[in-house]
DNA sequence: AAAAAAC
């Protein structure tokens, strides 16, 4: 949440939501009416004036309207529908601790674990002072410790779709009385393959209730599912959908395949980021990049699919807590993660999916804040690019690496074979620093600096976001047609 | 193409 609602046309000022849709920003949150209870927690957590998000939904959602918001992550789109939903049940709150007087009666879901767990955090940071209880369930956790705080009553589930319905089976907790719905992330969810997930779920819950649905993208299959599962939705449109931050400046490097990794490496060295997330399209790519980071000298952690929860979460934490500098991760991370003040994204490879490249960059630049979004490339995805500049309507600045030697490490990628310390250091005065040391150290360049270090041999000329609406025949039209268990009634299996 | 999500 910012309150820095301006639209002044310094870059580093900018809040993340287009001037034209925002609301006044006089606008503060003792202005909705909310419990002092939860004003309190937002007086603590030094919240007064709302995100042109919060200012447009809550309103809307107190009065029980059902809401398609279209915002991004960094919108403060949690806090948009957290708090209505704090606010809805104390209305009707009681102190009892018997489970039957403690209904489930919000249910939250969202289509990753990390995502549930954020968002879980956020509700119970608001709620905080409240008798309001809420808990999260996800996979890859045990089932018993989830299963007991069911059991004992709580009004806000948060989770994601799987563990859900196998509580649902195991008659771990009941949905009947269930009041508000919201889908975070529903775009995700779709793509995820969760539609049939989610159509059990919601077949569970009363028909009369109150709906949310959160998507950063806006696609025709996003709009099917709105009219499907909201009752007359007020649409929420904050930040133009498939449009990315202006206050990211976006850059690609061309290089072979076998020199990618290389001139990760070497970006990373170059300068001393502070903390930087960065993209493989592969589980096996990401732990690869990972462990020759760490073979460079520099702190790299992985996440991914194929690491256990506990891990995955240890890495996030870790990430959060400046314990690490760089996160390897896959698309498991690209979407909802609220990492704050995240100054660079690198694209190791780039997303075979258009979209996923706005939700990837999506991690800087937050809340107005500005960012990097470097991504790396070789021949054979020039297709790639080409889709990401079509959806996202600008032309993404080519740059070349200053002081980068191809071949340095052109025979590393993918080989297991002994450390030579002769590999590497090998560019001027680099020996220097081998030492194993935290980017984070030391004094780190401002971020809001002109002229970013990686657009030297080229004008820092930025293309000047185009004030169009998202076309209906954008790229994302091209998604496959997922609805057709919705539209088409159920499928054989 | 790949990733994510229930045991």
């Amino acid at each position: 949440m910012s309150d820095t609602q301006t639209t002044s046309s310094s870059t580093s000022e900018q809040v993340a939501a287009p001037a034209e849709t925002a609301a006044p920003a006089q606008v503060r949150f003792a202005d909705f009416g909310l419990s002092p209870d939860i004003q309190r927690a937002l007086d603590e957590q030094g919240y007064e004036h709302p995100t042109p998000i919060q200012a447009q939904a809550i309103p809307v959602l107190l009065q029980g309207r059902d809401v398609m918001g279209a915002a991004q992550t960094g919108t403060g789109k949690t806090a948009s529908f957290a708090l209505p939903i704090i606010q809805m049940l104390l209305a009707h709150a009681n102190t009892s601790t018997s489970p039957a007087r403690h209904p489930v009666r919000a249910l939250i879901l969202a289509p990753t674990r990390e995502l549930a767990v954020q968002v879980a955090e956020n509700v119970k940071a608001y709620a905080k002072h409240t008798p309001v209880r809420s808990t999260v369930v996800f996979g890859g956790m045990d089932m018993k410790p989830q299963t007991a705080t069911l059991k004992a009553g709580v009004e806000i589930v948060i989770a994601t779709p799987g563990r859900l319905l196998d509580h649902i089976e195991q008659k771990n907790v009941s949905l009947s009385q269930v009041q508000m719905l919201v889908m975070d992330e529903a775009d995700r969810m779709l793509d995820m393959g969760f539609l049939p997930d989610l159509q059990r779920i919601i077949n569970l819950l009363p028909k009369k209730r109150q709906n949310l649905m959160f998507s950063a993208t806006f696609s025709p299959e996003i709009k099917k599912l709105a009219n499907t599962f909201l009752t007359d939705p007020v649409t929420i449109e904050v930040a133009r959908a498939n449009k990315t931050a202006d206050t990211v400046t976006q850059v690609v490097y061309k290089v072979a395949e076998n020199q990618k990794h290389a001139l990760t490496a070497h970006l990373l060295r170059q300068r001393e980021l502070k903390q930087v997330i960065i993209f493989s399209n592969t589980k096996i790519g990401a732990s690869r990049l990972a462990r020759e980071l760490e073979r460079e000298g520099m702190k790299a952690v992985a996440i991914h699919g194929d690491k256990t929860q506990q891990e995955r979460m240890a890495a996030l934490d870790a990430f959060k807590k400046n314990e690490i500098d760089i996160l390897v991760a896959t698309d498991v991370a690209a979407r909802g993660l609220d990492i704050s003040d995240l100054p660079c994204v690198i694209n190791y490879d780039l997303p075979y999916n258009a979209e996923d490249y706005v939700h990837r960059i999506g991690r800087t630049g937050r809340a107005g804040a500005s960012g990097d979004a470097i991504s790396i490339y070789s021949d054979k995805d020039e297709r790639l690019l080409v889709d990401i500049e079509k959806l996202i309507k600008q032309t993404i600045q080519r740059a070349e690496p200053t002081g980068f030697t191809p071949g340095e490490f052109a025979d590393e990628r993918g080989e297991r074979r002994p450390r030579r310390s002769e590999d590497i250091g090998r560019g001027p005065s680099r020996s220097a620093e081998r030492a194993p040391r935290s980017m984070g150290s030391g004094p780190s360049p401002r971020r809001d600096k002109v002229d970013p270090w990686f657009l030297k041999p080229y004008e820092p000329a930025r293309v000047a976001p185009a004030a169009v609406a998202p076309a209906a025949g954008s790229a994302i039209t091209k998604a496959k047609p997922k609805l057709a268990f919705l539209l088409g009634g159920v499928p054989k299996q």
